[in-house]
DNA sequence: GCAAGTACCTACTATTTTGTAGGTGTCAAA
DNA sequence: TTTGACACCTACAAAATAGTAGGTACTTGC
């Protein structure tokens, strides 16, 4: 077996779609309903624009997100999961569920931990 | 509500423990069996030394794994995983299990996908 | 004696990701 | 007419992560 473990075991393609800082968490907001750019700025202040305007591009090209542009000036656009956002938002919801019970044990430094809200 | 998401839902937490190149592959080795660096290191074909050692150590200060040194010479220590890590285990199981059902259309050209096995 | 194995460590470099600061064009309200 | 909002874009700089190449101390097998 000289295969690479993480592409073996699916951790390897599921990292890279969602590992981004704020992927997660735009992921679990436009689940709820579609999201305008602009209002996802509003929700999630400390992102800046470049990286959600990034994250969001990337995501649609993984399939995650829909895109819709309403072809209106000035200019709107919303983003909607997919059926596959939808599934991996399924299973990332437990791992939130972990993260957010064992918050406090896992303090340790990260230096991108260092998110002053 | 200023706070800052990916803490507040708990995705923060779980990625800053598990973001690790092959964090999650040696979760998912240590949990079978206690494992030893050397032991990993051939599973592991890809990894450098300086990483698996790396991140054992972080493993082991979030308390995903515990460190048991033989006391011996020449060295010999093994990694187990701990409740708390199993339970991070169950919780990322289900997202490998994402990966590797849609790992075909998440072909994407993202920089470290270019692992050649 | 010398090479190889054990489990690390450190310095330095390269790659990847994120942040900062600016710019585009159109439109509406002040 | 100036200002702001909309949804982007680019170049550059900073930070975080990973890789490379070396070293430690000890022991066993050749």
């Amino acid at each position: 077996m000289a295969t690479n473990l993480p592409e073996a075991c699916g951790l390897g393609p599921a990292f890279r779609v969602i590992n981004g800082k704020w992927k997660g968490t735009i992921l679990w907001l436009c689940r709820k309903q579609p999201r305008r750019p602009g209002e996802l700025r509003r929700l999630i202040p400390d992102v800046s624009e470049k990286m959600l305007i990034q994250h969001l591009r990337e995501m649609v090209a993984d399939g995650l997100l829909d895109r819709h542009d309403f072809g209106e000036i000035p200019p709107r656009v919303a983003y909607s999961v997919t059926d596959l956002g939808r599934e991996l938002d399924d299973v990332l919801t437990p791992l939130a569920h972990w993260g957010l019970k064992h918050a406090a044990r896992l303090t340790r430094d990260h230096p991108m931990s260092l998110v002053k809200a």
